[in-house]
DNA sequence: CGCTGGCAAACA
DNA sequence: TGTTTG
DNA sequence: ACAGCG
């Protein structure tokens, strides 16, 4: 999920392979498949039990995975006094699918195992616990049961959350032009002259056809009552002039003499420096400085944050977020055992070159403060590697008096990848951004949203919730009025609770709106 | 014509 | 508080 | 020098 992308070079397609989208547990160690439980294994989540203080470490939790069909399932239930029924557990929730598995484990879990974190968790309730709230990895965006539900897209609707906005549009050249007028509009300090021209952008962009003159456009407008022409977020006067100027003479020159223009290539270089934003980037490039090397000199940013600055431009490549995402789950399962974690970002959405590496972490039977101690913990070990070298801003760690489930922690850092860790490019050092957030399970799905972006989707996202007097953040949904939190826990899957927003299915790969 | 336009949280 | 960030 | 809606 990256913001600010000023010569946002729109990437090529490329197969979208989500098997590793959504990994749980990955690298079962040996003992895994016998279903024996220790008392402290069991008990409540809440407060730690006997292992309070120590935090997480591998004894924690010796045994993730219990067959569905072994006596074990049955005696342990019955000595936490539980009485498991056949209703209780539907065939289509359970957790670990053999495919998922490594192929070593692959016979031991050729029928369908539970997390044993549903019989704790329903032995600290008393009664059994719907065992969807511990099914992370059963959606498969393109073939699910939950898609029963979906809503139909609407390509007229104003709101981009309702549209398909595939990776490469035909009209890419139009769209460049939209958004070079954004660019200016945002350095200029005029906000919503600059979201006019995203949206606009957005609306161009989810037109499946090259526009060659007005009457392309009029394929995809809505009609009114009288039938006359009108498409949603491209003004009659302003945008619709522009967008005239482009199908008669293939350019806006707006568009072109602001790109050619030496002070815009200084705003757009200032922009990509970390802390740094239209604001200071417009002050900076109106010194009279024509470049950033003039700009060291005189002290007002350094070098150091400029060669950082031009890592981060490059693009990544998808198998080198599929490694540089490895190590850091191999780490995190050193600390964590049995993590689910999804990769999110552009990466998700199907691009074949991401701005940066969005991970998302959760775990059933840890507390927040226990989640909060693992990030520290995994922050700490990736640094002590030489992996992390610098984290961007402090953890933001939620705090722990809250018994809500809106807790989410994030670490905002630089990582060095080189062949060592996996990249395609040999010896040579790159350095790239990557976040990790662990999150409560219950939100976890909320979190993937709000993680894959765009930064357009989800603000149309939560443009259309709020009309409905919902509040949507990256962890909880709430009644905007009363605060009462909405309980996701039913929740199965991404495309189950875009349905439950009464939203329509748009698979990540169609949410390229910017 | 006048109002809204996504949002929270961490820095400086 | 305004700016920057995801 | 934006656009939609009430």
């Amino acid at each position: 999920m990256k913001r600010r992308a000023p010569s946002d070079k729109s990437t090529t397609d490329e197969e979208c392979d989500d098997s590793d989208e959504i990994a749980q547990n990955q690298d079962q160690d040996d003992n895994s498949s016998q279903a024996t439980l220790s008392e402290s294994d069991l008990a409540p989540a809440e407060g730690g039990g006997d292992h309070s203080g120590s935090g997480i470490n591998n004894s924690t939790i010796k045994t993730a995975l219990i067959p569905l069909n072994s006596p074990s399932l049955n005696q342990l239930a019955t000595s936490l006094g539980l009485l498991i029924t056949h209703s209780d557990i539907d065939v289509n929730d359970v957790i670990v699918k053999s495919e998922c598995l490594p192929n070593k484990h692959k016979q031991q879990h050729a029928h369908p195992s539970v997390c044993h974190h549903w019989l704790r968790d329903s032995a600290a309730a008393g009664r059994i616990l719907p065992i969807a709230l511990y099914v992370l990895d059963d959606y498969n965006p393109n073939n699910s049961e939950d898609g029963s539900d979906d809503l139909p897209p609407n390509p007229q609707s104003k709101n981009a959350c309702f549209r398909i906005h595939p990776l490469n549009s035909p009209n890419e050249h139009l769209v460049h032009a939209l958004r070079i007028l954004k660019q200016d509009r945002v350095a200029r300090d005029e906000r919503w002259n600059a979201l006019a021209y995203s949206r606009a952008a957005a609306m161009v962009k989810s037109f499946p056809h090259r526009i060659r003159s007005k009457d392309d456009i009029r394929l995809q407008l809505s009609y009114d009552s009288n039938d006359t022409v009108h498409t949603k977020n491209i003004g009659e006067k302003k945008i619709r002039a522009k967008i005239e100027e482009y199908l008669n003479y293939g350019r806006i020159s707006e568009a072109e003499t602001i790109q050619n223009s030496a002070s815009h290539k200084l705003y757009n270089a200032l922009c990509s420096i970390q802390g740094i934003g239209p604001r200071r980037a417009y002050e900076l490039s109106r010194t009279g400085a024509s470049s950033l090397g003039e700009l060291v000199e005189r002290g007002s940013i350094t070098q150091e944050d400029v060669t950082l600055a031009q890592h981060l431009e490059l693009g990544i490549p998808r198998t080198e977020v599929s490694s540089i995402a490895g190590v850091v789950m191999e780490n995190a399962r050193t600390l964590l055992p049995h993590p689910t974690h999804a990769i999110c970002g552009g990466y998700r959405r199907g691009k074949s070159e991401s701005n940066d590496i969005d991970i998302l972490i959760t775990h059933h039977g840890y507390t927040l403060q226990q989640m909060n101690e693992f990030l520290a913990n995994l922050a700490r070990r990736l640094q002590d590697m030489g992996f992390l070298t610098k984290l961007m801003r402090q953890l933001s760690l939620s705090d722990g008096h809250s018994d809500k489930h809106d807790y989410q922690s994030t670490l905002l850092g630089v990582v060095a990848s080189s062949s060592k860790y996996g990249t395609t490019d040999s010896a040579q050092v790159t350095f790239r951004r990557v976040d990790i957030i662990v999150c409560h399970p219950h939100s976890f799905h909320l979190e993937v949203l709000a993680w894959t972006g765009s930064v357009m989707y989800e603000r149309d996202l939560r443009a259309f919730v709020k009309r409905r007097n919902l509040k949507l953040n990256a962890s909880c949904v709430y009644d905007e009025h009363t605060n009462n939190e909405v309980d996701l826990s039913g929740i199965r899957s991404e495309r189950h609770l875009l349905a439950f927003l009464h939203l329509p299915w748009i698979a990540p790969e169609n949410r390229n709106c910017d």
